[in-house]
DNA sequence: TCAACAGTTTGTCCAAGACAAAATGAATCT
DNA sequence: AGATTCATTTTGTCTTGGACAAACTGTTGA
């Protein structure tokens, strides 16, 4: 059997080693053996319940209430949350999670540069990146899919929009955007697809990729006259830090400069963020982007 | 002035929080303030300082000999080295730092577009990615850019790398091989170097991009039928996690996969690990490619 | 239906100690 | 000189148990 130290396990779930801890003495769970130093060991499948928790977690979930819980019962909340939403029954979108799955990296490539063809890369982004990714998260929940399955999306998603998107002139209209995610926040997709939909309109954006410390955002907005920060969140990213950090942030920001912030961590947020745009769907960020214009002189 | 949580620190230099407190302890710095509840808060300027002490960690100096000294004495550091290796006076890449430095996106797109033409994609990843990537780094160290600005430079090298890339068609031939980073290095640029080096020699290469847990990529590679695993490290990677990962994941692939491992974390490395190549300038992985080449039946 | 309240849950932080892996430097042998 | 062995420091990471504020929950009252 496979054996990790806690620092593997907090790397390769997301979880802090404070808190495995912490959930060990107050759950009963994990309880990973420990070596001849008495330092801890976790087997394989305790991280890969751990993980399973992560997800649910993020999902909405409460430690509480499934840390502890058996396996089974676990496996049921995944089975009862994907009967809920008919899955958008999306075949197209399925078609693509079977490519996904089963590694056929050519065609999912070929497809996925036809639609983006067929649609436009506004469309594309929006009507297949988007639920594409939504639903590749879904798999993974489900086991359905891997993590280098994911991996695997993530990259060929990749590829095509940076190509669409550097392929296209540099605007140098109004707004001038600088668009990034905060440390610890991974994930660029949303960053991408942001720019996918904004660049057609003519507005000038800039990305940093991810993980800028909050510093080097404030100045480079502040040396680079940019208008607008753009930051994006996963539903992986903790709430709790990404409200913190989006204050602290806004700090940091001349006053003048307008902070949007989108993904799934802010969903079901209920109390808005002082001087802080939030965006959730896709779509919104065109109606947020008319807003800013009509109140532009 | 501007004051950070520990966990805040942990994120922005790289430094765990257990290290953070270590070192106050033994070496007298960093020395923040506390708040009410008796919890850390860390100046900007001592931030800035852990920042310079993790990149001069990076270079081979000793936490005992740098971390208490006075930021001239770092500073001085820096000088040094920086005069050592006449920085290989590279005047195109000189040119390209500079526009990095100013913020001229488009400036530094033309020109490395223009470069990518003129060189074709093997000499441009060998020639001009490589040096520019590593005279980025060090316009770090010295304070002549920030990390935004570096950032920017990766963001449109990858979109550049990644548009070359995509445009060929996949090869299909062999070997076939499985690119990725371990858990902990986020770093992309060795990645796509290698790919860009490689493809035009007819290998079929799949990427997984960055951070794939260690029992993802053995499944990965076992199940997609792959001949060799490549991962790549940057200065950034502690070495010492790099040669106990990479032994950890040679145990868990199988034994007819080569596992080749590459990037600065591995210089210096006295005792090679077994069963994995290590290849470390840029050059060499068509060496080691020959060599694969040769060795089958 | 919404707002304010009290109660619970939960992640993060602290302290001081411990220890093994890695780096260093000295000594010894080819 | 160059390589190998050994002892000594250095250094990052892990341990325990306690503490606390922010966020969430569910109830009460308008």
């Amino acid at each position: 059997m496979n054996l990790l130290p806690i620092a593997a396990v907090e790397r390769d779930t997301g979880i802090g080693k404070d808190t495995l801890r912490v959930w060990e003495r107050r759950y009963a769970f994990p309880q990973p053996t420990r070596d001849a130093k008495g330092e801890r060991l976790y087997p394989a499948e305790q991280v890969d319940k751990l993980r399973l928790l992560r997800r649910l977690l993020d999902q909405g979930h409460r430690p509480g209430n499934i840390v502890g819980e058996p396996l089974e019962t676990l496996l049921a909340l995944v089975d009862a949350r994907s009967e809920a939403p008919p899955a958008a029954a999306n075949a197209q979108i399925e078609a693509l999670i079977e490519a996904v799955r089963l590694h056929h990296s050519a065609e999912l490539r070929a497809a996925l540069q036809q639609h983006l063809v067929k649609l436009g890369l506004q469309r594309f982004a929006a009507e297949v990146v988007a639920p594409l990714s939504d639903a590749v998260g879904e798999a993974w929940l489900q086991g359905r899919i891997g993590v280098a399955e994911e991996h695997l999306f993530t990259e060929q998603v990749q590829n095509l929009l940076r190509s669409a998107i550097g392929s296209l002139a540099p605007s140098g209209g109004t707004p001038r955007m600088l668009l990034t995610t905060l440390p610890g926040e991974e994930h660029i997709l949303g960053l991408l697809m942001v720019e996918a939909t904004l660049i057609p309109e003519g507005v000038h954006c800039v990305s940093l990729g991810t993980q800028t410390p909050l510093a080097d955002i404030a100045e480079a907005a502040r040396g680079g006259g940019f208008d607008i920060v753009a930051v994006s969140f996963s539903a992986a990213f903790p709430a709790r830090q990404a409200v913190a950090a989006l204050r602290q942030l806004r700090a940091q920001l001349l006053p003048g400069i307008a902070l949007w912030a989108g993904g799934a961590a802010l969903r079901g947020k209920r109390r808005p963020i002082d001087g802080v745009c939030q965006i959730d769907p896709l779509a919104d960020v065109l109606a947020a982007l008319a807003a800013w214009r009509a109140a532009q002189p």
